[in-house]
DNA sequence: AATTTTCAATGACCGCAGTCACTAACCTTG
DNA sequence: CAAGGTTAGTGACTGCGGTCATTGAAAATT
């Protein structure tokens, strides 16, 4: 599986030259504006070529949005490992936030999120797959609130991660469909401390 | 503007007779399965008919999804005036999510929840427009707890009342992307009480 | 070296949302 | 009531995402 062919490297070129052009052009035009034939009359190849590489126009963006995630990697070393939970769970949802909007964009999450939606596929979508990274970052920043305290231990782990989680979407989903007049970092921040205020311990009264 | 001519008249016919039967297809195929030729042949009038109507196969949807609306009108009767702000919103959530579930179905809502992030109108969607008697509903009863010194006073009621209504919005789109393995009632409930909870005064010490 | 197999690449084709120049029935106006 | 204007309705057409039978050159097999 190491030593590729003539052929095989041509096909990874062609692949690899497809995917560079269409996210130019995606990033120039909007992810609406550009048609498959743009793309691959820009390479040089026949329409049914882009086919061939990719199941759909969408999953090109979904490339890109995978690749987006390997961004974690770094934040996670760069947090103060001394902060409370929810702090932690404040800092990195504020790298994420400034990430999105700075490197991903709106376009790219409009579709991603759109394809969540839509896509009828019997498995979850890659946005809520437990397999990516901030996901696996705050799961353990919940379970060491709960651990230490700061959380409440009548809600579930799993529960809490959920709800943490579904706490983001919903900043994002709603920047996406309020253009402009949305601070996504600052809406975030506020948000997600009123969640995790929610999540801690009680000090005075329940109920 | 109260007497229509027979052309008028007729017209309008048309267009109920195309906005039933679209819905019928709808609920029977679903949304994307349903072609506007299907529509119109099954209504006995050409294609372009359907857009003298219409502005898009979209805009159906919309017009039912507006319609459903009309449900808030009846539920805010129902509800015991006695009850606090906070059991108020969970009570109105509870009454919506049931017909989310047992009327508007996922098909409408997806459709929507689309159309909110890629139609690139100038002007907000009709999704989170204040209009929504839902919307003014939910800001009654927030105005009503802040002043009754139940939630915080530190947060703007503007703020609050987007986050109530984004924690709707959170839990709906979740929902549609978890397809199945989700209880939209139960979550909605449990999310929505962890964000009132951290809009309530504290009583012990905060922070 | 000759043959067969594989597979990246091709482009005509399909399905469907949406458009638009046109028609004719109906309505208004003098 | 005839002439002119209005508009609901028409359907061929466009644009685009996606499909698939076919091709030909490279790879594997003999």
């Amino acid at each position: 599986m190491e030593h590729l062919t003539e052929r095989q490297k041509k096909a990874l070129e062609t692949r690899s030259k497809l995917l560079h052009k269409s996210l130019e052009l995606f990033g120039k035009y909007g992810f609406e504006h550009v048609t498959i034939e743009q793309i691959t009359k820009a390479c040089d190849v026949s329409k049914g070529t882009f086919y061939t590489h990719f199941p759909s126009k969408y999953d090109v963006i979904l490339e890109k949005f995978k690749e987006f995630d390997t961004f974690y990697d770094t934040v996670e070393k760069e947090i103060d490992p001394s902060l409370s939970a929810s702090e932690k769970i404040l800092t990195i949802y504020n790298e994420q936030m400034l990430y999105i909007i700075n490197v991903v964009g709106k376009d790219v999450l409009a579709t991603v999120y759109t394809a969540a939606m839509t896509n009828q596929v019997e498995e979850d979508h890659y946005l809520i797959s437990p397999q990516r990274k901030i996901f696996q970052i705050l799961n353990n920043y919940i379970a060491e609130g709960v651990a230490s305290g700061e959380f409440r231990q009548d809600v579930s782990i799993a529960d809490m991660q959920s709800m943490i989680q579904r706490c983001m979407r919903a900043n994002v989903y709603d920047w996406l469909i309020h253009n402009e007049t949305f601070d996504l970092v600052k809406e975030m921040r506020l948000f997600t401390s009123v969640v995790l205020d929610g999540l801690k311990t009680k000090k005075g009264t329940s109920n």
